[in-house]
DNA sequence: AGCACA
């Protein structure tokens, strides 16, 4: 009745974002917090007057994109109740994609715009974010070329996040560990990017987070690398 | 609320 007369999509439309957060991080936390549904293709988002406060966010698959609209219905992002719909139009990106359809050519405003310089970039890009829900425990701190012989620290409520992308935020980090219960705290260091603490009120709950979120993609490149802190 | 592809 409302607004359930889109049909499912690859592309969920978001409303009711903090229009404060500026736009390369929004596209990033988006990024972060929607990979847990799946395999993202594209995020955008515009600070115009009529396009602020909203975004779409294309996943590889319909079903990423209807669990995402179910599970982030609601969900408080920067101190808002997120509103998920579905896109009304086809993304874009999607064209190149499924080979058959070209973007638009019935683009009413702006149509004599650069649209050369986006072909160039859109050949593909390869395939790093697979379905976050993988939860990928194959993740270890070895392949982040630590040298460290020591043995792990034993299981505690404190996580220790490594190889975090140089843009990540406190609240990115938060967004994101904030959703497994017992969540306390993030923690960066200013002096160490690409780390970070994630305390919870115990180590069972820890425990939760860290298989939820071992190898998890805030962007492509860097599945971030999960042991428990040192003490 | 506001549906684009800076």
């Amino acid at each position: 009745m409302l607004s359930g007369d889109i049909p499912p999509n690859q592309t969920v439309y978001l409303r009711n974002l903090n229009e404060k957060v500026k736009k390369e991080e929004l596209k990033r936390s988006l990024y972060a917090l929607c990979s847990q549904y799946g395999r993202i293709l594209d995020v955008v988002a515009l600070k115009t007057p009529k396009l602020r406060g909203q975004a779409w966010v294309v996943f590889s698959e319909i079903t990423a994109a209807t669990n995402a609209f179910r599970g982030l219905q609601e969900f408080d992002f920067y101190g808002k109740r997120m509103r998920v719909q579905y896109a009304k139009t086809r993304s874009d990106c999607l064209a190149t994609e499924d080979g058959s359809t070209a973007p638009k050519e019935k683009r009413k405003k702006q149509e004599e715009k650069a649209e050369k310089k986006r072909r160039a970039e859109e050949a593909q890009q390869s395939g790093p974010n697979a379905a976050a829900q993988s939860n990928g425990t194959g993740y270890q701190a070895s392949r982040l070329g630590k040298t460290s012989q020591e043995p792990p620290a034993p299981p505690n409520n404190i996580l220790f996040i490594q190889n975090l992308p140089a843009e990540t935020t406190s609240m990115m980090l938060q967004i994101l560990f904030q959703q497994y219960p017992g969540f306390r705290e993030v923690r960066m260091i200013e002096a160490k990017p690409g780390i970070a603490f994630v305390e919870y009120e115990d180590d069972s709950q820890s425990m939760v987070a860290m298989q939820a979120l071992q190898g998890f993609k805030i962007t492509p490149y860097n599945p971030m690398a999960i042991s428990y802190a040192k003490k």
